[in-house]
DNA sequence: AGCACGCCGACT
DNA sequence: GTCGGCGTGCTC
């Protein structure tokens, strides 16, 4: 009798499993295998009826362990093939977990690519054995893509000192350079810095959307694939097949990718090597998750960095007021915790578009274009440039108004207009999906004359088509008016073939939302127009101006980045902006380009009115059935916290609840309570122990959907 | 979150 | 007689 064989199942291991958010269940299960596992292994575990996948985690962060009197069950298998997850990344989702206030399970799991989810050990391993697929073709590179090699590229000269500090210092960096600066070729010579460091050295670079990573990877791939080979460059991001994710996530983990280029998600990619994380556009929104774990990305990635003892690299032309203030020098009494690197200067002597402001209030009126915009677009049409026009709203008109009874197109399902979209005669929500015909009579009273109030892309484009219609290009054709939004690039590979033919000059006026104006390099556009950008003026959104401001500048970076170009042209580049309100602000700051003076006059207001970055905030958020429902958790659940005096209470501030802007989305009404605190432990301590009585508040109130919580919350 | 179990209405 | 509605409860 040979006791090893007999001996039971020897080892308990804490396995991280997908948990939800805020069930019963701990964040770590204990399973039993016959021999120790090291924590990063990936496992098959049997939880309930199911078999899930689960990542081994370090038996010391076992919170309470197996509850007395119950079994553990075996680990199903150890997924083969795949190293374990290192120390490394482990802390970052245990950090991530813990200050975005979810299940350290949910947040592993999310982690991973979802296939390893459903790939059995025989598919895996067929999948490890596969040679490497060919490649896809070369993505041509933009028309600025021309890089050579190496050696042939001359830096400017605020590049070279830029570079040579990101070499000098550990960082982080807060890359301050306008559109057309060449901030591409500093993180270019940064990755490239950092990976012939080490040769097992991998840097991230994330950009905020999809549509730029095909440009970003082009770029990258010309660069890299020569030193390192086709497979060192992968990307990472939402608009991929399972499988393409698979792959990419297993090169970055096996060490084999040197360069991850990606989204957001991208910054829980396995990066054994991680020796650099560039985040461009820090500024962007689209870097902080809007569901599941509601993670910053921009802000993980300082985590990381630091935790990593990598460089971080942060780039933008307007950055976040939260990292321009980290980055203001301690020699100016600033916090200095960023450097902070500037490149002023376009590249080429390409001149910074001038700001030609229009007071509609003395425009004829219910005019869409001010005469003297349309007369510039023309001037530019006929001399054979092109024109780029900004509207923030799809469709024809955002309301359908009868002005007989006062019928608007409201949504059925939510507390928002159904938008005209004339081109297939729909009224569609954007916010729940709910369409239908438009109808031919008003529904209320039955007056054939319903007619569209306000105006979005649909219109514009029609309305300039009017406009120019008797304009003649130089090469004696009439002008073209294209639009390019969300609409018109729902077919997969539509934006890039719609680029293309604004490239390749078949187009003369470009409509658009704001989807064109970010990355995209436009050559020949020597004018960018914003027709209706009064909306964020007086918002009720702090961060307002700063997202207009930032949306004016990027809008701006548009026209005339191509001084060759321009040199051959007569007309130095324009950014015109249609406004009610000239005298504001904003406008003189946007005149000067001037985004310190911007930032330094919004953080003033910001420290007085005691907000980020002064002030920490974390957001509750309840879905339920009835408004009053929805408010009255959350009430409950402030109640209950002050009774409780939970740690951190006497430096946490809580407001009351409030509706959203949009009350109701597809029937379900959402409100939301912000808390406020100076102090940024104390607001964690204090979410940290008001997540159990959250939980248990919910059973109480009949008629709650869901409820979340969200840490630097984007907009209030 | 899944996925079971569990107890009441219109159909092969 | 069953298929199926989603209410409630559990998962190492």
């Amino acid at each position: 009798m040979n006791p090893a064989l007999d001996a039971p199942a020897a080892h308990l291991v804490q396995v991280a499993v997908s948990t939800p958010a805020h069930s019963a269940v701990g964040d770590l299960l204990s399973y039993a295998n016959p021999l120790p596992l090291a924590p990063g292994t990936l496992v098959r575990v049997p939880l309930g009826t199911r078999e899930v996948l689960g990542v081994v985690w370090d038996a010391a962060d076992a919170g309470p362990t197996l509850p007395p009197g119950m079994a553990p069950r075996a680990i199903a298998g150890v997924l083969p093939g795949i190293a374990p997850l290192d120390a490394a990344w482990r802390r970052l989702v245990a950090f991530t977990a813990r200050y975005y206030q979810r299940a350290l399970g949910e947040v592993a799991l999310a982690a991973l690519p979802p296939q390893l989810r459903e790939l059995t050990a025989e598919q895996l391993a067929r999948r490890l054995r596969r040679p490497a697929p060919a490649l896809p073709p070369l993505p041509q590179a933009g028309e600025d893509g021309g890089d050579a090699a190496v050696g042939d590229i001359k830096l400017s000269a605020d590049q070279e000192s830029v570079t040579a500090q990101i070499n000098a210092h550990p960082g982080p960096f807060l890359l301050f350079g306008s559109t057309g600066s060449g901030k591409t070729e500093v993180y270019l010579r940064s990755v490239q810095q950092a990976l012939a460091a080490s040769p097992t050295a991998q840097a991230l670079v994330m950009v905020p959307e999809i549509n730029l990573t095909p440009q970003l990877e082009a770029r990258f791939r010309a660069r890299f694939a020569p030193l390192y080979g086709e497979g060192a460059v992968v990307s990472l991001h939402s608009g991929m097949t399972n499988p393409q994710r698979l792959k990419s996530w297993l090169a970055a983990h096996s060490g084999q990718a040197r360069i991850v280029l990606g989204t957001r998600m991208a910054i829980f990619a396995s990066l054994p090597g991680l020796a650099l994380i560039v985040v461009d556009e820090e500024h962007d929104a689209s870097y902080k998750q809007q569901e599941g774990a509601r993670y910053s990305a921009r802000d993980l990635a300082l985590w990381r960095g630091r935790d990593r003892g990598a460089r971080v690299i942060l780039g933008s032309a307007t950055p976040s007021l939260e990292s321009w203030h980290a980055s203001s020098p301690a020699s100016e009494g600033g916090p200095g915790r960023y450097q902070r690197l500037e490149m002023p200067g376009r590249i080429g002597a390409a001149e910074l578009p001038r700001l030609r402001l229009i007071d509609m209030g003395q425009q004829p009126r219910g005019a869409v274009f001010a005469p003297p915009l349309v007369a510039a677009i023309t001037e530019r049409v006929e001399r054979g440039e092109q024109c780029l026009v900004l509207l923030n709203r799809r469709g024809f008109a955002p309301v359908l108004h009868c002005h007989a009874c006062g019928w608007k197109s409201d949504c059925p399902h939510c507390s928002a207009h159904q938008v005209f979209h004339k081109i297939d005669r729909t009224l569609r929500c954007h916010h729940c999906g709910a369409a239908q015909r438009v109808p031919r009579a008003c529904p209320g009273c039955g007056n054939p004359d319903i007619a569209p109030v306000g105006r979005g892309t649909e219109q514009l484009e029609e309305q300039l088509q009017q406009l120019l219609r008797n304009v003649i290009t130089p090469e004696r054709r009439a002008a073209r008016v294209a639009r390019i939004d969300a609409d018109t690039t729902k077919a997969k590979g539509a934006l890039e073939e719609q680029l293309a033919q604004v490239h390749a000059g078949a187009v003369d006026v470009l409509v658009g939302t704001q989807m064109v104006a970010k990355g995209h390099d436009f050559r020949r556009i020597t004018l960018v127009a914003a027709v209706q950008p009064d909306g964020a003026l007086f918002s009720s959104d702090f961060r307002a101006p700063e997202r207009l401001f930032a949306r004016r500048m990027q809008a701006a970076g548009r026209a005339g980045r191509d001084a060759h170009y321009l040199a051959t042209q007569q007309s130095r580049p324009e950014l015109w902006l249609q406004t009610w309100h000239p005298e504001h602000a904003i406008f003189a700051a946007l005149r000067r380009h001037d985004y310190p003076a911007f930032a330094a006059g919004q953080l003033t207001e910001r420290r007085e009115a005691g907000m980020p970055p002064f002030a920490h905030q974390a957001l509750v958020r309840a879905d339920a059935r009835t408004q009053e429902v929805a408010q009255a958790f959350m009430q409950a659940a402030a109640e209950a916290a002050r009774a409780a005096q939970l740690p951190g209470s006497d430096q946490v501030f809580l407001f009351p609840p409030v509706p959203l802007a949009v009350q109701r989305v597809a029937n379900v009404e959402r409100a939301q309570m912000l808390l406020e605190s100076p102090n940024r432990g104390a607001l964690q301590r204090f979410l940290a122990a008001w997540q159990p009585l959250l939980h248990a508040e919910r059973s109480r109130h009949k008629g709650l959907v869901r409820w979340l919580v969200d840490v630097d919350p984007q907009g209030i």
